[in-house]
DNA sequence: TTGATATATTCCCGTATGGGAATACAATAC
DNA sequence: GTATTGTATTCCCATACGGGAATATATCAA
């Protein structure tokens, strides 16, 4: 068996560096497909391919305007990361400590709105 | 020029769900190579190739105890993967708002602190 | 319609992968 | 010494990658 699939989960998605960076691009706005090929000086059939990855693990959203395609982060994708990464930080150190508290606290009150809806 | 190699930084080595299973188990204490290859239900060369990547980006540190390798987590190595994260946490909901206050308010704490030293 | 712009897709290639199987190396036990 | 256990390495393979280049598709403009 190969390597996993760039768009098996979020995990291999991201592992590749120009994908990190369009998504810290996306994070300030909307970006065309030019646009992003623009800032990250990578041709457009580059940003293209990237841009369907991302898409395809859901990590941004696509709508059209015109003929431009208008790419947009959907930062909720990477919860799996951060609650995956979270489970270790607990051996980073006293300080973490009470942010390993700090973030049940959160997820408490998560449910508790969950419950309110 | 191919995909990243694994060895290329901690995003691409933790890209391998396999690899995620290990860190997670080493999480509970240290492993000889076949307590983890047991574990995974993976042969033991496969551990072994595993447990080498996680060790070239510094996710495990090794101890020769014996006839056998003792593995153990060094989540630290896991930060990068943490702070960019954490970038994206602004986007998660209210919640999510206090949090990266709170992350900031650490930053500076562990900056006083390495001051300090 | 023709032309121009924006985006997506296809083909090629060198490279790296993870798993299987076999083997090599290391350290203990006898 | 030999045997045994624990670990690492090597070779093979099917698969997928990311980048380049060229091309196809889509949308607007005149």
């Amino acid at each position: 068996m190969p390597r996993s699939a760039t768009t098996a989960d979020v995990f291999n998605a991201v592992a590749e560096p120009r994908r990190r960076e369009i998504l810290g691009l996306l994070a300030r706005g909307e970006r065309s497909v030019n646009d992003v090929a623009g800032s990250l000086r990578v041709n457009q059939p580059q940003a293209s391919k990237h841009l369907k990855v991302l898409k395809e693990v859901g990590l941004v959203r696509m709508r059209g305007s015109g003929q431009q395609r208008l790419y947009s982060l959907n930062a909720a994708a990477l919860k799996p990361i951060h609650d995956w990464v979270m489970t270790f930080a607990q051996f980073w150190g006293e300080c973490y400590d009470r942010l390993d508290e700090y973030l049940q606290e959160l997820q408490e009150q998560e449910k508790r709105h969950a419950q309110q809806k």
